[in-house]
RNA sequence: GCCCCGUUCGUCUAGCGGUCCAGGACGCGACAUUCUCAAUGUCGAGAUCAUGGGUUCGAUUCCCAUACGGGGUACCA
């Protein structure tokens, strides 16, 4: 049986990188009906940060691609580490030194294995490693060593990881060796990289799948563009649900080259996930991010809400975009000239229409156009209050007359 | 420096020896639609497949070298 896990470190944010990781892992489990576990590797006590882990299972949970299981504490294990490094120091294979334990890494050596990311050959001389420490001076493990002693614990199968890890595969391979173990898979994925070619870091904005979240991103749209980067099913195919994404995924689609995050395609996919979902959908997912903002739930919560979320949609990038898109306030106040022009435009049009259904309107809209020499975007900025967005007719249906007329009346 | 990995349009990528004077997507441009902006549709520009050697009847696809990029080189992960 397939066995997985992913086991962050909880020494800062989790970037889209390293949830990219977990995504791939459980992607994987779930096409072998498989197993996905997640173990924490707190066995560095100085850049532990509190907030972590609960962030990091904020965004799984929010992803739902949530592990299987109680979650596994390195901090916790302390002891099997102390076991496990002892029956090696017995075995002659390591030695203490300075108050740590260090594996003798053996020169006539070679560490060699099959990559499952392009199915590739890596092989690394035992002249070129050095002796490592397994068990800190403080009594914690090593990533190294508490890596390789829980990955076997749990019957982990496969082991998928960023590709800096490569270097130190030696290491643990050595480490399978000296305990007779069976190793597992090795899944060594490339990192992401910002814009400018090196790897994404803060400088790049935000970072955290959670920013993504409250800068008005769908978690639909995260996971497949993450999916995406550095993974395709073949073919022309770029949209795809969680579920599809099992069906499709295969580790031998994973790319080897280091993938760049591109800002706009990401921005790009999120609109067609808002405009894939129904309205309704779209209508709850909204009144969720907004909740903070009394202004937008009131709306959201009105019976207008339905009709402004449709014609909202196709407009939206994310999230963030609908509340300007439908605020009743106008975006700037009108200049002189244009105040004139709404005087005229109202008298024009209380004059002439009678029902104000939308040929009518625009009708005479156009007409006004054309008789007084108005440029259209200028009737629009006046009618609705804004440059651009959601159309005359469209806000004629929605909120109706009073509203338009309104409009022409203020500053 | 040394070790490891990578290199197809600006970006994400398809391609696994002939199907490729290289296909799709984002972005960009044009046109259509049209009450603005979007959305949508159609078309277009954009890659001598990093460079140089091999192997082969034939290389984007296989091998080597160079260049460039990334990673590692901690009692951090």
């Amino acid at each position: 049986m397939v066995r997985v896990r992913f086991a962050p470190s909880p020494t800062g944010i989790q970037h889209i990188g390293g949830i990219r990781t977990a995504l791939y892992n459980y992607l994987f489990a779930k096409k072998n009906q498989g197993e996905f576990l997640l173990r924490i590797e707190d066995t560095d006590q100085k850049r532990l940060i509190k907030e972590a882990e609960g962030a990091l299972l904020e965004m799984l949970r929010w992803l739902e691609i949530e592990p299987k299981g109680n979650i596994v504490h390195q901090s916790k294990r302390l002891d099997i580490y102390k076991k496990y490094a002892k029956e090696l120091v017995s075995k002659e294979l390591a030695y203490e030194k300075d108050g740590a334990i260090w594996v003798k890494m053996p020169e006539s050596k070679s560490f060699e294995w099959t990559d499952l990311v392009g199915n590739k050959h890596i092989r690394f001389e035992g002249k070129d490693q050095k002796d490592f420490v397994i068990l800190k001076s403080d009594e914690f493990p090593t990533y190294h060593f508490a890596n390789v002693v829980d990955d076997h614990l749990f019957e982990i199968t496969h082991v998928f990881r960023g590709e800096e890890w490569i270097s130190s595969t030696p290491k643990h391979l050595y480490l399978y060796e000296s305990f007779g173990w069976k190793r597992p898979e090795f899944v060594h994925l490339p990192v992401i990289l910002g814009s400018d070619h090196t790897k994404l870091s803060k400088r790049h904005g935000a970072k955290s799948v959670l920013d993504y979240r409250s800068q008005g991103y769908l978690k639909e749209a995260v996971l497949n563009y993450m999916a995406l980067l550095g993974w395709n099913p073949g073919g022309d195919r770029e949209k795809m649900s969680l579920d599809e994404m099992i069906e499709l995924f295969k580790i031998d689609h994973i790319n080897s080259a280091n993938p760049i995050f591109d800002q706009t395609k990401f921005e790009w996919l999120n609109g067609v996930w808002i405009r894939s979902i129904s309205t309704k959908d779209l209508q709850e997912r909204l009144i969720e991010f907004y909740s903070d903002d009394k202004e937008v739930t009131e709306t959201l919560k009105s019976s207008k809400s339905p009709d402004l979320v449709k014609v909202a949609a196709s407009r939206m990038k994310t999230l963030m975009d609908f509340k300007s898109l439908v605020s009743k306030t106008s975006q700037r106040e009108k200049t002189r000239e244009e105040i004139k022009i709404a005087k005229k435009l109202k008298t024009f049009l209380t004059q002439n229409l009678k029902t104000w259904e939308d040929a009518e309107l625009l009708n005479a809209i156009k007409e006004f156009s054309k008789e007084e020499d108005i440029p259209f975007k200028t009737i629009f900025f006046l009618l609705t209050g804004k440059e651009q967005g959601i159309g005359i007719l469209e806000l004629n249906q929605i909120y109706g007359k009073d509203f338009l007329i309104s409009n022409l009346e203020g500053k």
